[in-house]
DNA sequence: CAGTATCCTCTTCGATACTG
DNA sequence: CAGTATCGAAGAGGATACTG
C-alpha cells in the first residue's frame, strides 16, 4: 500500500461511502435487489425524503447505483446496484466484520473504565 | 452480512475513518511507526495544527492511536498505532485497492463522455 | 515543540410544506 | 409516488494569533 499523497487512493472509496444513509442504502440494495423509492424510504426509518433523494442522486452520480424512471402515473422509480457498485461489497464487508469486533472492544473498554 | 439496523455494524468503522486527514494519519503511522507531532505535521501538507490535533485526539479517543507525552522542554509528544488500530488495516487496504481501480473507471467514464 | 483560542465559511442533515 | 423548495441548526475544517 503506497501512502504517498498522489498514490494513496483510500479517499476515493471513503468519499463515496460517506453519508449518513449511504451504507444502509447500499447494503439494502445489495441484499434485496431492485427497490422502489418508497420501499427504500420505508426500509430506512428516520431518513427524510429530501435527504434520501440526495444520497441516491450522489450514489447515482458515482455510477454506484442505477435509477430507472418508469413513465407512468403514479410515478415509479426503481433503484439498483450497478456491477461497479457491487465492487464496493468487500469494503462494506470488511467494515461490517470490524464493527462486530468493535462492539466487543467497546464493551470491554466500558467494563474496564467502570472498575 | 446482516443489514438490520441493530446488527449492521458498518457505521462503527466508517465513523472512525471519516475525517479529512484520518486515513492519511493512520496510513502514515502504519507505514512509518511512531511519529512526533511535528513529523506528522510536516508529512501531511495542508493540514493546520488545530485540525491535526483534533483528528489525533479523536483517533486516540477511539483507542486507534496512542499518545505519549514526554515531560521535557521543549515538549515531545509521540503518536503510534495501537494493536487495536492495526485491525483497521484490512479496511484501509480494501479501500486503497478499490480506489486504484476507481481511478481507471473514472478515466474510462470521462473518455466515454467526451466522445 | 505542541499545542489553545477565536473567528469564519461551507456542507450536511433535518423539519416542513408544496407539486406534477 | 417521487420528488422540490425553503429555512434552520450543527459540525467540520481553515486562517490566524497566541502560549507554557
Amino acid at each position: 500500500m503506497n501512502i504517498e499523497p498522489t498514490l494513496c487512493r483510500v479517499e476515493d472509496a471513503l468519499s463515496i461511502l460517506v453519508g449518513k444513509w449511504k451504507p444502509i442504502i447500499l447494503l439494502y440494495l445489495l441484499k434485496n435487489g431492485t427497490q422502489r423509492f418508497s420501499e427504500l424510504k420505508r426500509s430506512i426509518p428516520g431518513v427524510t425524503q429530501k435527504v434520501l433523494t440526495k444520497q441516491l442522486r450522489e450514489l447515482e452520480e458515482e455510477d454506484i447505483i442505477e435509477r430507472v424512471v418508469h413513465p407512468q402515473v403514479p410515478p415509479k422509480v426503481e433503484y439498483s446496484i450497478t456491477e461497479y457498485g457491487m465492487s464496493l461489497q468487500p469494503i462494506l464487508e470488511a467494515m461490517h466484520e470490524w464493527g462486530t469486533k468493535h462492539t466487543l472492544h467497546k464493551q470491554q473498554k466500558m467494563n474496564k473504565e467502570s472498575i
